[in-house]
DNA sequence: GTGAAAGCGCTAACAG
DNA sequence: CTGTTAGCGCTTTCAC
């Protein structure tokens, strides 16, 4: 309320220039000279006004919002989806850029994405974000083409948008080595039933690592179910009620690793003394609750924010190797989380 | 890309009337009078040329952004602040508003939430939302005073701003008499140890049922802790180890009620059979899975943030009984959400 | 009932 | 190096 603030003419008057040399000194307008001398008194006349420019009018003009649209899946479903908002929220507002979000149902009809898409094309966001709630591929709402897109955890089956994902593999890689280093030769794998690049990432992972320590791989040690708390717990159970059990367990995801914390109680053993557990995702309200702290894989979900908003930037000053960079997915780094569920394997 | 969408004018030419009919009637101006085939004709001609108006337009010409901003505090910690969101998001396109999402820290200087109220006044965002992680009294920024506001799980230490907050009370009572009704009397209660409104509130609402069923309150039976899992289960073991251990426990959050698991199954009793327990928060990751499904109530995240986007639309109409509705926080139910883990208790 | 026209605050030709 | 000026697309006053 109060007095109506500062407009641009304002911020001329008072430096005694006008109005486009404040303009051109507070946009830094390329091809533009302007003696430093008076610059200087623009800003600070800009300053001492509290100046500050009126967005719309400045939309109006440019033909750009300024607003960038995340359409994400599932937001309240887990942190997840928080992650990457707060991720993208960071890198936009580096570049003062507004990010304006839109919930999305995971499997919906598609109907409804188009329609998600549609608000923010109502909105006239410059450009849009899309977030999945688990890395996957998908087919894009055929108007989101009209604007420049990052996928954010999951790839284009057409192929044609800048994509960012975590880097399955070497998350794996790093789970498991951790427990190879620890002294673990016999590690169980509770892995992912579904199609999904998890979980085919995750054994690779797996198996890269055996090898490169010569351990043999033994097929008996994998077994796989849909990768939520139940299943989890009765795989492990299955697999640590065996004479020649493992001394430890990689686990598809931190879900599946509370099951395996229940299945161990259950049959008193104890973590990580008597089993080693590492888990996947770093779900802290799962991780840091359990009993010990499960050492877990984080997923780059803050990474990926930025890492879209930062390429959407770039693709919107046209410095834009679209083709190049939705050629290949970028891959981000899944940093090992250690907390307390692994030791050295006692001696039989 | 493509054509530059239709404007106004564009309507306006199709359906062979001038911009200021095409205006009053796609607004439904008031005080205007415009012939019902009229009205038709510029309908039809909005809708065939796919027309929305210009936001930044509208914006400059209104003053009115039509942006709200929501300041929400850790948005990635728990799916509390994603459960808000979506309300807030679902109450706000209701209304053709625009949801502009800003982090902030829990604990900080107060300086920073100056700056993130700055970065949305910045954004000219027409009001705002001010949603705190937990249920407590707050200190507003002074720089939130220019605009419309209300706060979402908490109140306003210099009451004067219309608040919403979750019904502490009733959502305990609902709880407690679940436990009753399944034939318990001796009830424990694990109480957080903070002095904020859902402690006291939770504490109110147990005496209340014990009250209202003849029960005796037994000061034994409630002790207090950090809200957290690991005294949780301290609290839990300590209590469920006692001779006369209650049958039932009534936990001051799902965290807690994670620990008082641990601590059953150490000490070989059986949920619910031997033990029932009833959570606080309904936070998903846990109480789902937990063994057996934790039965707890829910907070009104959801609720709350349609309750204060409707709200600020009164409050923006000026169907402002802002003073009214500022004097006493508005209070949302606590459904009880059942689970499996509350039985009869079995005779002694 | 309907229309003409004046800006909202800003950017960017273009002129000087 | 700096200033004048014409709109961006819309709402709204006022006249007809």
């Amino acid at each position: 309320m109060a007095v109506k603030s500062a407009g641009i003419r304002d911020v001329a008057e008072l430096a005694g220039v006008s109005v486009t040399t404040v303009s051109h000194v507070l946009n830094d307008t390329p091809h533009t000279r302007v003696a430093e001398e008076t610059r200087a008194r623009v800003r600070h006349a800009a300053k001492t006004l509290g100046y500050g420019p009126n967005r719309a009018a400045q939309a109006l003009r440019t033909n750009r919002s300024g607003l960038i649209g995340l359409l994400s899946e599932e937001i309240a479903t887990t942190p997840h989806a928080g992650r990457i908002i707060l991720g993208a929220q960071d890198a936009a507002r580096e570049h003062d850029l507004t990010l304006v979000i839109i919930n999305t149902e995971r499997e919906s009809s598609g109907h409804s994405h188009r329609d998600d898409v549609q608000a923010l094309l109502d909105r006239q966001v410059d450009a849009v974000l899309y977030a999945t709630m688990y890395h996957r591929q998908v087919s894009l709402p055929p108007n989101l083409q009209a604007l420049p897109a990052v996928l954010i955890d999951s790839t284009d089956r057409a192929g044609i948008v800048p994509a960012v994902v975590p880097d399955e593999v070497g998350g794996a890689i790093a789970a498991v080595t951790h427990l190879v280093e620890s002294g673990h030769t016999r590690i169980g794998f509770l892995n992912n039933d579904d199609d999904v690049p998890a979980t085919h990432g995750r054994f690779e992972g797996y198996r890269q690592v055996l090898d490169a320590h010569g351990i043999s791989f033994d097929a008996t040690l994998v077994s796989t179910a849909p990768s939520e708390t139940l299943p989890g717990y009765e795989l492990a159970r299955e697999m640590l009620g065996r004479r020649d059990r493992p001394t430890a367990l990689f686990c598809y995801n931190d879900r599946m690793a509370m099951g395996a914390y229940r299945a161990a109680t259950e049959l008193g053993l104890s973590i990580p003394d008597d089993l080693s557990i590492v888990g996947f995702d770093n779900q802290e309200l799962i991780a840091a609750n359990l009993f010990p702290g499960l050492t877990t894989v984080a997923l780059p979900h803050y990474e990926m924010g930025v890492w879209a908003v930062e390429t959407l930037v770039r693709l919107l000053h046209g410095e834009g190797e679209y083709k190049l960079l939705a050629d290949k997915p970028t891959l981000l780094d899944c940093p090992l989380v250690v907390r307390g569920s692994v030791a050295r394997p006692t001696a039989h």
